[in-house]
DNA sequence: ACAGTTTGGTTGACAGTTCAACAACCACGG
DNA sequence: CCGTGGTTGTTGAACTGTCAACCAAACTGT
């Protein structure tokens, strides 16, 4: 980008190359297979997937979209238009917040909730075949605490939820 | 899905689930990270400087449009659309295949190799920035190693070079 | 009390992806 | 030959995500 003497470029080396393109690609692939099969066998996307989950994790299943926004580390114009189709198909609903008049309270429906129940163990099933199963205990759980330290220098420490 | 006394669910368990968890927050936030400086630095998406990495590769940076698909993990419609823009920014051109009077290749444009060659260094850092120089080398390779596994495993053992 | 700024959320236009249908071509067995 | 089936690549419609503009409500300081 810059100039050539000064600044000189940091490559990869080989085998971090490898990796790198491993990974890259592993994951690609595992998300999209994890992604079709849900949709497959639910209809759900992993997106609205991981929105029913959330919700289904709090007290009274109701987040805040800009709480729900952050969790998924989506756009607040992407929450806002999933949520509007999730709403279409009864699986949530949006009531104006008490609190905070600006906010919006997404609460998750009976049906969202059934659907969820319905879902869950097929694609807990997915990610068994894809991934857990197929590494050994020690691997998957070096795959967890790398990717935490990653998404923790990302998030400058803080959003701690996931 | 099924039955319930017959066919048991095996959940995860607390710590699998954390670790999933990190994984899939933590590589989404990766892609998205890297995807966002790419273009701000670069005008590029990474699908876009995939393609490039993949035909600057070859001997004569050319490649069929499947093979490219492949070696992406792109539907063949979605590289024809990818490879039709980047045709219109003159990145790339299409020329019919002798061999194959069904095929393409695909060929990167001196523009093409251009773009590319300014384009790495800064992706480059990224990727270190946020992934390679965040973890132990151990880590890093850990991590390639495992998702080396999982890639095999969804690819059937096929489909060798990513 | 009130202008200025920040935050929460929505909207609409645009860009990129998916999906099904299609056309052109190869390859192989009657 | 001819036809059948599989492969290659493209197309257009429907869907999803991105981006910038926007409104409304909440803070902030004077």
């Amino acid at each position: 980008m810059t100039s050539d003497t000064s600044t000189e470029v940091q490559w990869l080396t080989a085998e971090q190359q490898t990796h790198w393109r491993s990974f890259r690609g592993g994951a690609a692939r595992l998300f999209a297979a994890l992604e079709h099969e849900l949709e497959q066998q639910t209809g759900l996307s992993t997106h609205e997937y991981e929105v029913l989950v959330r919700l289904s994790e709090t007290p009274d299943r109701t987040l805040r979209m800009a709480q729900l926004a952050d969790n998924l580390a989506h756009s607040r114009s992407r929450l806002t238009h999933t949520i509007r189709r999730m709403e279409e198909q009864g699986l949530v609903s949006r009531l104006p917040c008490v609190e905070d008049a600006r906010g919006v309270n997404c609460t998750m429906t009976e049906k969202g909730w059934q659907v969820l129940v319905a879902a869950a163990p097929s694609h807990v099933q997915s990610v068994r075949d894809h991934l857990v199963d197929v590494l050994t205990p020690e691997q998957f759980a070096a795959l967890g605490d790398a990717m935490e330290t990653v998404r923790l220098h990302l998030t400058g420490g803080a959003c701690h939820v996931e």
